[in-house]
DNA sequence: ATGTCCTCTCTTAGAGGA
């Protein structure tokens, strides 16, 4: 079972480079981040013909997030944090499949740091982090998948020193990171390949992409329960290098069925 | 500092966000 996650910086905007890559992929599961589209503009139905049932949360202008399921409904679980009731930013959604809990997050970004929306990251990691311990605690196959915002150490970002400053590097979200996966998670990209330069994320500017001047920030974390299942993982960083793309790549993970 | 590209609006240019 394949399981994607993909930030795709405007799911209307870029739904052509999102249906060309289900059709040339074709994975089970698909975590999306960054919809920048109200609830009633979500692309239901050139998903649901591309073979993809959907559960989303919208948003407009910013944020949203949606799961994905290859010829299946996600089963929702909730929508939101537990205890941030009052947050108005649409950035996580929770579902099962096939018996799997996938979480689709979208951390904030937090910059400009420090500042009000560096301190509303930290919160929302907090709040996240929190309800993270909670899904542990049930013994479940678990994994949550999205964009992190957070660069978790020098080996994932081009120029490291460059990034000092910027909420994705600060030591407070790497921390908060660090402590997150202490949890008992694993960051299963980094498992598979320990020494790896791995980017999943490349700047529209100063041709980021072709110089691969890029960030790893996208990730995958699995409970022990879905940990043991995990056979391989990529980043299908061509779809980079397509027209009208994403400033993100999707980011993938293949685990047993059970 | 800059670069690029998305979405939305007091819209066809500029603002805000990443």
């Amino acid at each position: 079972m394949k399981i994607a996650t993909y930030n795709v910086n405007g799911v209307n905007g870029r739904l052509p480079v999102l249906l060309r890559w289900l059709a040339e992929t074709a994975p089970d599961v698909v975590c999306l981040q960054e919809l920048k589209a109200p609830q009633e503009k979500f692309p239901e139905e050139a998903i649901k013909d591309a073979g993809y049932g959907a559960i989303w949360q919208g948003q407009k202008s910013w944020n949203g997030v949606a799961i994905l399921a290859r010829n299946a409904q996600p089963k929702e679980i909730r929508r939101g944090l537990p205890g941030n009731a009052d947050d108005e930013q649409s950035r996580y959604i929770e579902a099962v499949v096939n018996d799997i809990v996938i979480g689709c997050l979208y951390l904030p970004n937090g910059n400009p740091a420090p500042g009000p929306k560096f301190d509303y990251k930290l919160q929302w990691f907090e709040q996240f982090a929190k309800h993270a311990k909670q899904l542990l605690k049930e013994g479940l196959p678990v994994v949550l998948a999205g964009d992190y915002n957070v660069i978790p150490t020098e080996m994932d970002a081009y120029k490291p020193e460059r990034w000092v400053e910027d909420a994705l590097f600060r030591p407070e979200s790497r921390a908060a990171f660090k402590k997150l996966v202490a949890q008992g998670w694993t960051d299963a990209i980094r498992k598979l390949y320990p020494n790896e330069t791995i980017y999943t994320f490349w700047d529209y500017f100063r041709n980021a992409y072709g110089r691969n001047a890029g960030l790893r920030i996208d990730h995958f974390l699995l409970s022990p329960q879905l940990d043991k299942r995990l056979v391989a993982a990529g980043v299908d960083h061509h779809v980079r290098g397509w027209e009208k793309t994403s400033d993100h790549g999707p980011v993938w993970i293949e685990v047993r069925d059970e």
